[in-house]
DNA sequence: TTGTATGCGTTATCAC
DNA sequence: GTGATAACGCATACAA
């Protein structure tokens, strides 16, 4: 269901509801703000003509004054696959919860930022940025955000962009994959496994380099050799493709570590539709991320879970501190991640 | 990545750039208004300053005097949900391309539409409004949103809430499901099914009741029987027990049509993983949608496919038309559907 | 083609 | 606690 709003009528302003209590323009906008001082009785009265014209404040003309637009801006390459889908559902409910809106933009599907989408997206004025592309670095934002904060989410104890000596201060979401990932190859070594591979992500993202990194870092501890990469993008169709090539072209492998659950899928259907082997009689597959489908029965994937909620809660947490607080020091947030283990390992 | 913008500082204003390029603040505004007249050399002028001082106009301000706020807002229950996510993405890449940003907002995942969240989305004064949630009357949100000019998404030739004769003038987008299930009903009969399931979506989508209606007529017309109905919510877990349901408790069926292809998922899973029924073997499943997860070759769906590029395509020229001519007749777009033939029937 | 004056709907400042 | 006034950043009507 779509709908127009014809903007050529007016809507009801606030001047209206003044004139109709018999109130100062000032007086309606007080009882629209709670710690504005206004007897009782009057903001009753005030609240209550207001519902009876349907009149609401608007956000453009407070945001003029206040500087503050209420609004969050999201930039997203995919917003179908799972992740970021469950990600941008998560933070639009907890932002609403706090008065804030969620708006939408699309980035090219390289991670990569459009100087003109970042150009247009100002103009929106929004009180906080959330790009779901990793790879920009924080001096480069700043240049177009005026005196943007950045929150960078970081795996595992890596500076991002190599031990950046960056001027710009930044929060940050530290992601402890380590844990996870060292129950992950605990469990493949009591099964006996000795060839690993990976199944990587798109190149730019961090999140699939240090997945990499900290994979190859565990398995050597464990006494285990350094896994064969195989080129993905977090992709079903791709993680699919690679699988066949990695068998018939390659040596194969005891175990697939994906980046993602979803590439796990596309990993586990070559296995079992294409190549006639069995998982995890012949293969064992781990993912990252326990999406809902992980469960699903098809696939019953054990996989480095990342809590969404907890991801969300810390995220909002940061956004609102940093809104509060705008010159307070760099705020720290940290996240484990923990195995879960369903029936592709055993 | 998370950036929060500072308001405090102010950003680079028209009146800025006016003093920087020896002009008026008003050449400022025409010379980021393509239509308006200015000369060729003192715009390029104008603009190259701009861009020195990183200058964007201020869509808020704007919105106050041209009564556009380049916003599209969209309600949604359910973002993680494959096809809505989808459609999300794409309505925002279709949008986006013509100039509008995607607002976001969440509805209570039982289709209703809580009128706070209305009376809040109206203070940001968005120009088209598109709820995901289908059991709205057109007069109950023209309420709420001043002169809105609903559009309704219509399956087959059913007339919304029972034909109603509503004073509200309204947009529609035929979806012509007729053809789809036709194709799905005679391919079953090829196969010799006789007793038909139909697990239902939420009670209160449209969708849902109109793709019953019409499987029940299309059955009748190749002397079937009428489905039984088993209830569902388009959800993957619900899907599954109602297909224990129905085949530990109930008499079972020779075929299930889904409401969609995620409940198809959920039947299938349930039948193979749970029953030891082989499908196509054993029981045909047909699902809707044709969202890129049917493919997926641990599911490999035949469904009925309504193809969302279209679709999309369909909604912002119905959004972009009203928008440009406020007071025109009622506008009409239709789609049609066609089924696609995998593995689940055979 | 260009500039001046005015208004969009709201909040902040300052009186009372 | 309350009301007048200015200001936010921009586009438009009108006059030049």
């Amino acid at each position: 269901m779509v709908l127009r709003t014809d903007k050529k009528l007016p809507r009801a302003t606030a001047d209206l509801v003044a004139r109709e209590a018999n109130v100062s323009r000032v007086a309606v906008s007080r009882a629209f703000n709670p710690n504005a001082s206004l007897k009782q009785e009057k903001r009753e009265l005030i609240l209550q003509v207001a519902r009876e014209l349907n009149y609401t404040p608007d956000m453009a003309a407070r945001a003029l004054v206040t500087k503050r637009s209420h609004l969050v801006a999201m930039i997203v390459p995919d917003v179908c696959s799972p992740w970021e889908s469950q990600e941008i559902d998560a933070l639009t409910t907890a932002l609403q919860a706090e008065g804030f809106a969620t708006l939408l933009f699309k980035a090219k599907s390289d991670f990569s930022m459009d100087p003109m989408l970042l150009t247009y997206m100002r103009g929106f004025n929004p009180d906080s940025v959330i790009a779901f592309t990793e790879n920009i670095e924080p001096d480069i934002l700043t240049g177009f955000l005026d005196r943007a904060v950045p929150i960078y989410v970081i795996y595992d104890d890596a500076e991002p962009f190599g031990g950046m000596t960056t001027s710009s201060l930044f929060d940050r979401l530290f992601v402890q994959q380590k844990e996870g990932i060292e129950q992950a190859v605990a469990l493949l070594k009591g099964y006996g496994v000795n060839r690993v591979a990976y199944l990587s992500g798109k190149q730019q993202s961090l999140a699939n380099t240090e997945r990499q990194r900290m994979i190859t870092q565990v398995l050597a501890a464990h006494g285990l050799a350094a896994p064969v990469i195989v080129p993905g993008d977090f992709t079903y169709d791709t993680a699919y493709r690679a699988t066949l090539d990695l068998f018939r072209v390659g040596n194969g492998a005891d175990a697939v570590f994906a980046s993602n659950d979803v590439g796990a899928f596309g990993v586990i259907d070559a296995l079992r539709h294409d190549l006639q082997l069995s998982v995890p009689g012949d293969v064992k597959v781990i993912g990252f991320d326990d999406i809902p489908q992980s469960n699903w029965k098809s696939y019953n994937l054990t996989t480095v879970r990342i809590d969404l909620e907890d991801r969300v809660r810390a995220l909002v947490r940061l956004i609102l501190r940093r809104l509060k607080a705008p010159d307070s020091a760099p705020l720290v947030e940290t996240l484990t991640t923990r195995l879960v283990v369903r029936g592709t390992v055993g």
